[in-house]
DNA sequence: TAGAATTTATACTGGGAAGTATAATCACAG
DNA sequence: CTGTGATTATACTTCCCAGTATAAATTCTA
């Protein structure tokens, strides 16, 4: 303690509250934009939440717009991962899209799901909703790809991959439509029920053949 | 001709050509908010469309948010009237959602698509936004009413009516975000791999094995 | 054509909120 | 305790845009 450590830590540790701060600027926006919208929110409310004042806010941030890029970029950032290691674990293309589904939820059931799905990327300049669609890309070229890998190896039937994927995907981001006034199941049980739906459908399977995993 | 109709006619087209305009005010808006969104779309913008200054448009509506009701109201009441139809159409449940889903997918490509699912109702008053969640209620609860229909008469297989519903929903809303950028398919074209996708669901069948109605 | 009703435009008000200039405070080093 | 950089607040400016007061123009009636 008398021998502090290096000046550098000290530094760090500045540094790191820094970070610590932003992150929570970044948070209060996301929730007080899923609350009130994007321009039904000023930011003096951000600002009161976090018991500071506006110009607070511009010391860690460079304006309102890039507020609501980093909310976008935080949720999309959790299934671009998501996407990463359902690429490599498990084994059939159809189990990788399960285990991709059940991140999904997570994600967009967390603080950042508003913002990932229901904001405008007409709020963001060209160049902020060109990274934001490159990001929604991403992702959308990941669930095909999984849909044709399950197809080649027999664990999907055959389907168009592309209309596939905007359904399931749409069927995944309107969570974030009805999840906060109804949240009576939890990420895990909506997830479970969802792939029990799109693995087997509406359709009554006769009894005896069950083409899904059996449990 | 020289007897002329009574004057009532003449008040009466003069009443026609008003809903006319009114119409088309509403419906340059709607364009409007799906292009730019509802909070970047001023009304200078919307009567320059339909080159026409701001005042006149207060002429035909009340506000702003007036015009946004009216978007959401148009687009909700053509699928409640699909609903409608669909209740008394058909035999087995499961064909009655069929049905449903294809006029869905025709309302939510239309030019109120946008309105009907990415409006967010926080930007109405209150009073409006509790008229919107009861169509949107309503809807819901015919949904889950086929689904019910289909499972008591062993034209759906067993599920949870709620999640099913919300799944389904959410694919057919979010054809609202992408079909302006790919609408390389008809709605009708849409709505039969929807179909297709709910009914049989992902898991590949068994030949021989058709649960589905065989075309 | 006079006059009433309907429709439209010009030119303004007012408020709300994003962003900023400036100064005060705090934390720490020397 | 003194000065330097980091952090925060007060008090503005500025702009955009919904909504309006007022008057003009157009249409219809008689």
């Amino acid at each position: 303690m008398s021998k502090p450590t290096s000046p550098w830590s000290v530094a760090g540790d500045r540094v790191r509250q820094r970070e610590l701060k932003r992150d929570a600027v970044i948070l209060a926006a996301a929730r007080a934009f899923r609350e009130r919208g994007f321009h039904n929110t000023s930011l003096d409310d951000i600002a009161a939440v976090l018991h500071v004042t506006k110009p607070t806010l511009y010391y860690y941030v460079l304006n309102k717009e890039q507020m609501l890029f980093e909310c976008f970029r935080e949720g999309l950032n959790r299934i671009v991962r998501a996407c990463g290691e359902a690429r490599d674990a498990s084994s059939s293309g159809r189990e990788r899209l399960v285990e991709l589904v059940c991140r999904y939820v997570e994600a967009i059931t967390s603080d950042f799901g508003w913002c990932m799905v229901r904001a405008e990327d007409q709020d963001l300049s060209p160049a902020m909703s060109a990274r934001i669609k490159r990001l929604k890309s991403e992702i959308d070229q990941e669930m095909r790809s999984l849909i044709r890998q399950g197809i080649a190896d027999g664990s999907i039937g055959a389907c168009d991959p592309k209309m596939t994927t905007f359904a399931l995907a749409g069927a995944l981001n309107w969570i974030a439509h009805w999840y906060r006034d109804d949240a009576s199941l939890s990420a895990a049980q909506i997830a479970e029920r969802f792939v029990e739906l799109f693995v087997n459908g509406l359709a009554p399977r006769p009894d005896g053949v069950i083409s899904g995993k059996s449990t």
